[in-house]
DNA sequence: CTCTGTGCAAAGCGTTTGCAAACGA
DNA sequence: TCGTTTGCAAACGCTTTGCACAGAG
């Protein structure tokens, strides 16, 4: 029994082998789209069908398991929950990279002129990837 | 001949009536959704299509006369295009604000720790606006 | 054994496309 | 007048739903 089995079950979520793979595949690629996921998927359950990808994937959006990234200009990627990190982007080659930042200061101010009780903020960085410039 | 028509006529787009409209709907509104801009338009043309948004507005942005501004959790809205600038999102009643932040310091943070080439930067706080609290 | 989850096929929904008629320049 | 744009209807693609069977606990 693996980790992401216990974290399945805390959530009353049977631990299949399919949401097993989703949360490995996530873990080892970082960030996916749906269609690469299903992609991956496909090579370990050649049965596998897109309404349990959608299925799974919208159950641990709902029990905060996983997260949805909104990218300027393409699809969306979903990654494992961890603690809030920003993220970057390649207009070129599309890799998406993690970043820790701290977002205090512009929160503060964001926050103090608009009265707004802010508690989450969304950064993504657009350019280019060390590989693609 | 307002100042919409010269911006659309500088893209070589015919200066329609429905563009214009839109044009205004975004100006007045600030950020609307395409569902919210349909049902605008319907006021002022009692006969338009989904369609003629849709068109209008995919062009518009190829010719970055207004930018799409995407937001966790819920529909995209689109604005007219300005300087850069962050957005407020209201959880509860969907307010969408701008704020005009200095994020070079986090950008050249971003930059130098993943050598990354940034040439934008989407923020999006959400939270409750001054009235939801 | 029971109830949840899977896979399939169909339905749903937002967005795009093709085309004839209308319109801007 | 000529090329562009509109509105309609059909097509599309992604996502969701219903249901019978399979599988986890």
């Amino acid at each position: 029994m693996n980790n992401f089995t216990d974290i399945l079950r805390a959530h009353h979520l049977k631990a299949t082998p399919q949401r097993l793979e989703i949360a490995n595949t996530l873990y080892s690629h970082g960030h996916v789209n749906i269609e690469d996921l299903y992609e991956t998927m496909l090579k370990k359950f050649n049965s596998i069908s897109l309404a349990t990808i959608y299925k799974n994937i919208n159950l641990m959006i709902e029990n905060a398991f996983i997260q949805e990234v909104k990218i300027p200009n393409t699809k969306s990627v979903y990654e494992l929950t961890k603690e809030a990190h920003s993220h970057l982007v390649c207009d070129n080659c599309g890799h998406v990279e993690d970043i820790s930042l701290d977002l205090s200061a512009v929160s503060a101010l964001a926050s103090h002129s608009t009265e707004f009780e802010i508690n989450k903020a969304d950064l993504v960085f657009s350019g280019l990837c060390k590989k693609c410039q």
